[in-house]
RNA sequence: GGGCGACUAGCUCAGUUGGAUAGAGCAUCACAUCGACACUGUGAAGGUCAUAGGUUCGAAUCCUAUGUCGCCCACCA
């Protein structure tokens, strides 16, 4: 046996991989005929819908992390009779992909608006079709045993036949909506956003005081009013101060006047007002601001534009500001004011700024109209599933902050104005704009009207431009494909099992999948969520581009193997936790996975041409016992329990405790002092079952040594279909 | 402001329903030196389990406060 090399090579791992996948196991039919074929028995079929990775680009650890507990959990149940479909996929990723294809684009000296929507629609398509083959290669690296036959792309025409129909249903139903609402803008991205993809960050600030003088001058010298963004003092439409406040209580009603746009406007009394801050008066800019338009609808204040998507001024206000930009008119105001008087003075703080998720942009609120999901219905329902356990989250502080998200839900906006996704299959007769209008003004009677089309429904209607929020399509993903899959998947098929992802998208991803997968199908689409912690970089912080501390998994992979990488997911990324980068300790596992090969090597290179047929005559008789054949027994029992009750950590370590110093350190030594064909096959059987146990955690080194026993006609087939119940 | 979580060895973390001397990996130290593996073996050192009370025969574990640190949600002008 003097072949079989001294160390195990982790670039081995990429023939294994090719071996399986000649193989077809990755099909669940493919494992259905096989366990006909021998006559085990055929469990019910063991799904998870893996998560989608953005097809623009190449794969981070957390993308890698999901995919270690996905093939763990099909490989174990591969491996007990249950036909098993692991769905891959690849997500559009709407902004994100938008962004950087118009980069790419601009590096090539071309421009989006030239291209044309549809032309820049098919080539960013091909440009992911493309780029998906990088992502498909490195997730096959990993070991992930997808069925790649049935991999979807979002905008598969299929999906989006799907992802319209909902929309249609939810439309007719009045569960979408057009409707004007203030909405978070990126003026970089040029889109709206969701709440829920807008974060805050803290960042220096002025809190200017700026007198408006009182329109009626007996009152006095007017009211001081404080606020962070002077430049929306030409949006304003109301002063507000508290009902109880002593000192402003006897203006309310009164008019006050905007400095520099000169307009009148009232005093007005609301309860949210903080008497502590600022003064105690605060001006309203319902246009741009949430909590102004809010206290503006409550008290029917008008709406005034005065910011627009680019992030300049605009609207009726004084010329010298129009076009300026809105940091540039501030300081402009606060100089004007100055001159004039009115400004009492400018303090510096730091204050909660509102950020775009993907850019950090800082978000520009503004009432415009745009399509919501009426969420509340929806969230109720979800709710009730959770109460009645019918989907578990794992953890269970991670189940309270679903409830918490669904109990406070807001309605979900799902347009953006971008060309990259499913474009939202409206049509206005007479014209957007026109339609828009009409819903402004509804007392007056205008012909027109919002239907859903995905053709043009003839003459004299204008298509939506906008595309739905990419968390849309994605929310559909576990129905969306199976239902457009082969005939009879989603009869087979659906609900799913287990959903596995990182902690930071629990909001977007469940929350809308658990959501939607009801609307649509009435069954939850999974009985439980696990969620995963976050990958760090080895100091604790978050892993960025801008801050150019990524580590990519296929370096990793590059340096330790695929196994070694996936073995510290099992151990380190439990939720709750995070998991900054331990390198070290990756490399220990390749040790680990090292041991294991000459472990192996150890036990074939005693058997030589004399007492192979020996071994094998023992083996065939299967009638091995005694203590360690009973605490090999225990040690899968122990493992399965671990895997059927989420608690891969333990199961990962008791996997090295028992192989490396039960197995190696003390069943080996005492054979090397007597090694008899009967003793040596005693430890191929054992080294058997053990492969077999540990093979769903560690799938490559484990194949790996399989095949070589295979080569000496020791063991048959592949490990990757092997039954339990047959060693 | 609301929610969730963490605090255990130098570091990253385990520790199931409360039960004997609190564990692992990595790092450290000593010894062994190529005989499956130096990607090794044997052994050692290292902890008032954040703090203070309480429940209990018994608490890292349950309860109550306090402190520190994360993360998420939220409209503080």
């Amino acid at each position: 046996m003097k072949e079989i090399p001294k160390a195990y090579d982790s670039v081995l791992e990429k023939n294994i991989y090719e071996k399986w996948e000649k193989s077809g196991y990755f099909s669940p039919e493919k494992v259905e005929e096989y366990l006909n074929e021998k006559n085990f028995e055929i469990k019910k079929p063991f799904v998870i819908s893996l998560p989608p990775p953005n097809a623009n680009g190449v794969l981070h650890l957390g993308n890698t992390c999901g995919y270690s507990f996905h093939d763990l959990l099909g490989r174990f149940y591969r491996m007990r009779g249950y036909p098993t479909l692991l769905l891959p996929g690849k997500d559009h990723a709407g902004i994100q992909t938008e962004t950087v294809f118009v980069k790419i684009l601009r590096e090539k000296g071309n421009e989006k608006k030239d291209l044309g929507r549809e032309k820049f629609y098919k080539q960013c398509y091909e440009f992911c079709i493309n780029a998906a083959e990088n992502a498909r290669n490195e997730e096959k690296r990993t070991g992930l045993s997808a069925d790649w036959n049935r991999e979807f792309f979002t905008l598969d025409p299929k999906l989006t036949s799907t992802v319209y129909s909902t929309f249609e249903k939810m439309f007719k139903e009045k569960l979408v909506y057009r409707g004007k609402r203030i909405i978070n803008f990126c003026t970089n991205c040029s889109t709206a956003l969701a709440d829920i993809d807008t974060t805050h960050e803290h960042r220096r600030g002025i809190f200017a005081y700026i007198r408006y003088p009182f329109v009626d001058k007996k009152l006095g010298k007017g009211i001081v009013v404080a606020t962070t963004r002077p430049e929306t003092m030409l949006g304003d439409t109301a002063v507000a101060v508290h009902p109880d406040d002593k000192r402003y209580k006897k203006f309310v009603g009164e008019k006050i006047l905007i400095p520099i746009a000169n307009r009148e406007i009232p005093i007005i009394a609301d309860r949210s007002v903080d008497m502590e801050l600022g003064g105690g008066a605060v001006k309203v800019t319902p246009a741009h601001s949430p909590i102004d338009f809010e206290i503006g609808l409550k008290h029917n204040l008008e709406v005034l534009n005065v910011i627009d998507e680019k992030g300049l001024m605009t609207g009726p206000i004084p010329k010298k500001y129009v076009g300026m930009e809105t940091i540039a008119c501030s300081k402009e105001l606060v100089k004007d004011l100055d001159e004039m008087g009115l400004l009492e003075k400018i303090e510096k703080i730091d204050h909660e700024v509102v950020i775009c998720e993907r850019c950090d942009t800082a978000i520009q609120p503004m009432v415009s109209y745009q399509w919501f999901v009426d969420t509340k219905p929806l969230a109720k329902k979800a709710l009730s599933i959770l109460e009645k356990k019918e989907t578990e989250v794992l953890p269970r502080g991670q189940m309270k902050s679903l409830q918490n998200f669904y109990e406070q839900i807001e309605p979900w906006c799902i347009s953006r104005q971008l060309w990259w996704g499913h474009r939202i299959p409206i049509w206005y007769k007479g014209g957007k704009k026109k339609y828009d209008e009409s819903l402004e003004n509804p007392e007056q009677k205008v012909e027109t009207e919002a239907i859903f089309s995905i053709e043009s429904p003839g003459e004299g209607y204008e298509q939506e431009t906008d595309v739905f929020d990419t968390w849309f399509s994605s929310g559909q993903w576990p129905f969306s494909t199976l239902q457009n899959g082969k005939t009879g998947d989603f009869e087979k098929y659906y609900p799913t099992d287990v959903m596995i992802h990182g902690r930071d998208i629990l909001f977007w991803w469940s929350a809308r999948m658990i959501m939607l997968g009801l609307y649509r199908t009435g069954n939850t689409p999974f009985s439980k969520v696990f969620v995963t912690g976050m990958i760090l970089a080895p100091d604790g912080s978050k892993m960025s581009k801008s801050r150019d501390n990524t580590v990519s998994p296929q370096s990793i992979i590059e340096k330790y193997g695929a196994d070694a990488l996936r073995l510290w997911y099992y151990t380190d990324s439990l939720a709750g936790a995070n998991a900054p980068l331990r390198e070290e300790k990756i490399k220990g596992n390749r040790f680990f996975v090292n041991k294991i090969w000459n472990a192996s090597r150890f036990v074939l290179m005693n058997i030589d041409d004399k007492s192979i047929d020996e071994v094998k005559k023992y083996l065939g008789k299967n009638n091995f016992e005694g203590e360690w054949v009973k605490h090999t027994k225990e040690f899968e029992k122990e493992i399965e329990n671990y895997v059927l009750d989420y608690k891969f950590h333990l199961a990962a370590e008791r996997i090295r405790e028992f192989f490396w110093h039960i197995f190696c350190d003390e069943w080996i030594e005492k054979v090397k002092k007597d090694a008899t064909s009967e003793n040596l096959a005693l430890l191929v059987y054992i080294l058997k079952r053990t492969l077999k146990t540990m093979h769903p955690f560690i799938p490559f080194i484990t194949e790996s040594v399989w095949q070589e026993l295979v080569k000496l006609s020791l063991a048959e087939e592949m490990l990757i279909i092997r039954q339990k119940e047959v060693v």
